[in-house]
RNA sequence: GCACCGGUGGCGGAGUGGUCAAUCGCACCUCGCUGUAAACGAGGCGACCUAUGGUCUUCGGGGGUUCGAAUCCCUCCCGGUGCACCA
């Protein structure tokens, strides 16, 4: 196969690998020997949506698959259960079978816009570490933990920082890096892409496959997409996540909705819009690079004219104050009361936060005439405008 | 196992018998200004109602004292710390 260097030059350029063990430079130097290499990332289905941080590093694969190589996603349904270590001091939920089952399957679809599974020559793979992971017998695990000290195990900064905090460790937290690392065994793969939040895990299957098999395994850290001012990690908790499964209109709006800081990480990690074009962009004002940035990544989930589309909808709705094509429909028959309905299909929580959008003025109809009535009925169709986002129709029958 | 300390709303963290649906900060929501950005200003942030008021449910679980408990007592569960135990 013919390495193509400029496109790993370029790839590199972007600024999205932070860290390879052993090193950059072998890294790059086996890349451009033209040698295929087998490489994966592991994806643990903690929730049922993936978010641009997660599409960022499937990008990445996704590349590496367009050079010629060998990509596994690699689904963590069994290790999922189990819960990887979080940083807060209490141990990390464990998901039971049916929710890991549950988010499996919408993960699956959302990943797939993202890698060429259909390929006839080198379509990416998927796998589940379960089919692995649920045959080790206690002695295995015994076996594999031979290979490390508790020493070594506490060495993970969130360990070190429960111990400072006099938070609990589950000894079963000591096992997730175990099963992660058993992973890269059981698939023989030359590298691993994960964040570099992970970069513990994976050094732990760098140490397994050479103590098992002999092989040195690249482990090629992503960064974690963050908001440059104020540090912010890109994740639902703290509401800076943007959620791969929506629809065109609602990601691209999503973005659109993201700071300003945040264009320039975006750019670079999430779109493949050449680097070259990178300073024209950016010189357009945040406005447009923003608006350039939603474009390319509601193309890469649902093609050019869903993409377009919703640009288009996105600025009438918008730029000139009117309402967006695909919007929720509730239905509303006589004697029914408004509130309940829009409770009802998820629109607002209560009947007192309800009382309280309208006392603040939040509630608009099509013509942006306020409605002030919180008893107020429709007579006929009309579209609710709930705060800026928040766009119902509500169908009279 | 013993002793002590602690468990409060999404998070942090006040409150330690009535004035507590619970100060404050963060997050979040709404309004204003805007570029569905940021910053800033204002309001809100348990639910329900026949609604400038009323009712119900909330401070780890259960029980009790009291006219009245997040606040006191008992008990259980959970976390931390110290001591003890450790074939």
């Amino acid at each position: 196969m013919a390495a193509d260097k400029a496109h790993i030059e370029e790839l590199f350029a972007r600024g999205t690998v932070v860290e390879v063990f052993p090193s950059k430079e072998e890294l790059v130097k086996k890349l451009l020997s033209g040698e295929k290499i087998r490489v994966y990332i592991g994806m643990d289905p903690t929730s049922t949506a993936l978010h641009l941080g997660h599409a960022k590093n499937l990008i990445f694969l996704e590349e590496l698959r367009q050079l010629g190589h060998e990509v596994i996603v690699l689904f963590g349904d069994f290790t999922g259960q189990i819960g990887d270590p979080g940083g807060k001091s209490a141990a990390r939920k464990q998901l039971t079978a049916e929710e890991v089952k549950h988010n499996l399957s919408g993960w699956l679809k959302q990943v797939e816009p993202l890698l060429d599974f259909d390929d006839k020559k080198n379509p990416a793979l998927v796998k589940y570490n379960s089919e692995w992971l649920s045959k080790l017998s206690f002695s295995d695990v015994a076996n594999l933990a031979t290979n490390f000290t508790v020493q070594q195990m506490l060495e993970r900064d969130m360990f070190a920082k429960r111990i400072k905090e006099n938070a609990p460790i589950y000894l079963h937290e000591f096992l997730y890096p175990l099963m992660q690392g058993y992973d890269s065994v059981a698939m023989d793969v030359d590298a691993e892409l994960c964040g570099t939040d992970q970069i513990f895990n994976a050094l732990a299957g760098r140490t397994l496959l050479k103590r098992i098999k002999n092989k040195d395994k690249f482990v090629i850290a992503l960064n974690l997409i963050a908001n440059p001012k104020t540090g912010e990690l890109m994740s639902k908790s703290n509401g800076t996540g943007v959620f791969v499964d929506q629809s065109p209109t609602q990601l691209y709006g999503a973005i659109m909705a993201l700071p300003d800081p945040m264009i320039e990480p975006l750019f670079l990690n999430v779109t493949r819009i050449p680097l070259s074009e990178k300073d024209s962009i950016m010189a357009e004002g945040p406005r447009k690079a923003k608006a350039r940035i939603a474009l390319d990544i509601v193309q890469r989930f649902h093609g050019e004219k869903e993409a377009a589309a919703a640009e288009k909808t996105w600025e009438e709705t918008f730029s000139k104050g009117g309402v967006p094509e695909d919007m929720l429909e509730v239905s509303f028959g006589t004697g029914d009361s408004l509130a309940e309905v829009l409770i009802k299909a998820g629109v607002i929580p209560s009947k007192t936060e309800w009382r309280r959008l309208i006392d603040g003025g939040a509630v608009r109809d099509e013509q942006d005439e306020k409605i002030s009535d919180a008893n107020f009925a429709p007579s006929k169709t009309i579209i609710l405008k709930i705060g800026k986002r928040r766009f119902v129709k509500v169908v009279v029958s």
